[in-house]
DNA sequence: TCTTCTCGGGTAGACATTCTACGGGAGAAG
DNA sequence: CTTCTCCCGTAGAATGTCTACCCGAGAAGA
């Protein structure tokens, strides 16, 4: 009963992050779960490759914690779609999330070391 | 039936960064399992706090994989305590999430924007 | 008209990792 | 000889992610 945790590929977005991701997306404005995926992908230049089955759970996790409002819409291609609001509380969460991220990068950069010169 | 969702504090760690800051920390040396919780608080200026319950399954993981060695020992203290080493692969292993995890706070320091100025 | 493509949303089940809350042996300290 | 501290360990719950499905409906092409 070979798992197959070896032959797993490190998942592309670390566990926690995509909450952070979505809400910082949101201040930008209302937006649908494909236009946030896509809206990701863009601007961290293709790096962050955000998956539709992780997507619609933390969209309803983040509804559910009162952090955004949803509403069903039509897209710009006259499709249906659901889109999305930052709340109030949603804007306060961000920014400690934000700041958490933040000293989580620092401080294991404390353990790293510094990063390797480039060029 | 209120799930704990909304009282629970965010980790200390994120998911996936532990196997990352115990494989640094073994390039220092040869350690026990509290000594590497130890090392990682000290060395990141106390932000760290690793929880005993992730670690021994975390040093079993990396154990089985072959990214550390180990072998019971005795500590500083007189104390029966298993001492871990990195292997070659291990060493491999590091640089590899080293460069990971770098891509990854690269590309969400993209989306979150530049840091906000201190002082 | 009929078919296929694309957009947009959704879920079930498996999986890995983490945390909480236990337990326990054995040397040190009193 | 009792308590403290060091060191290791596990079971069970919770969480979040990924894979692999499904569906409806407008667009596009035949």
């Amino acid at each position: 009963m070979s798992t197959r945790e070896e032959e797993r590929e490190r998942a592309v977005l670390l566990q926690g992050t995509l909450d952070l991701l979505v809400l910082r997306t949101l201040v930008l404005g209302r937006e649908h779960g494909q236009g946030i995926a896509r809206a990701i992908l863009e601007r961290s230049g293709d790096a962050l490759i955000v998956d539709h089955g992780s997507l619609y759970p933390a969209l309803q996790r983040l509804e559910r914690r009162g952090w955004v409002s949803a509403e069903w819409g039509v897209s710009e291609n006259n499709r249906r779609a659901r889109y999305y609001q930052l709340t109030a509380t949603g804007r306060r969460q961000l920014a400690h999330e934000t700041s958490e991220w933040r000293r989580l990068v620092r401080a294991i950069g404390m353990i790293l070391g510094p990063e390797p010169a480039e060029g």
